[in-house]
DNA sequence: TGTTAACGTTTACAATGTCAACAATGGACG
DNA sequence: CGTCCATTGTTGACATTGTAAACGTTAACA
């Protein structure tokens, strides 16, 4: 049975990945989330995501040339699949619907 | 340690339950959703969340007088309190931020 | 050669998502 | 009355997802 839903940090990382383009590996992913959300995650939680996407085929990886300025180990950068790109769609049309007109989402009292 | 973040589901219950104000009890919560966005949840899904949430200081519950119209048990009616709203609407923030300015999310291809 | 920096992987567990099956309550109706 | 039906809530159990500590890999450079 094919994934119908995308979990919540299922969701964020894809869109993450869809921000990097084609710097999207599993360091920057982090960072992105970090920077734009406040969400300070663990690469192994980022990597360990990613694979299960992987498995649903919602994404692919590749590695690197293991040369890079710098040294340090081969770089895994992912890129959307389709299933991928479509499942975010669904769930940004899912909560975009649910929370349309909702005024008491408008202002935060903090 | 107090809740940073809603789950997928979480956070789409809590909007179901501020868009039906004060009709919001388990049947008409999995309704609205099903009916916004496709998504057909048993009532006992709805209901564990529910619980859930409760614990957690995000909603409160009372029951109903067990007398409506048309016999049935009564009814556990939701409110959403303060710690839920300021967490849904960092969620909505999130979700917002991250795919802001994402053309790939525009159009969908099905 | 051994330290350090930049990455990825494994393992394990906590939190969340999910439903089948069951329980409660009262109306209809013979 | 007792049985069936409709409406709702609850329990128990398990699958999926979220999360990080600890560990492995690679190469520059002191």
């Amino acid at each position: 049975m094919p994934k119908t839903t995308l979990g919540e940090l299922e969701f964020l990382v894809l869109l993450a990945i869809l921000r990097l383009g084609d710097s999207a590996y599993g360091v920057p992913i982090a960072r992105e989330i970090d920077r734009r959300i406040g969400r300070d995650l663990s690469r192994a939680t980022i990597y360990v995501t990613l694979q299960r996407m992987e498995e649903y085929g919602l994404v692919c990886s590749e590695m690197s040339e293991p040369r890079d300025a710098g040294g340090g180990r081969a770089r895994r950068y992912y890129r959307v699949l389709d299933p991928g790109l479509e499942l975010a769609r669904r769930s940004k049309a899912a909560y975009s619907t649910m929370w349309e007109g909702l005024a008491a989402l408008e202002e935060s009292t903090s």
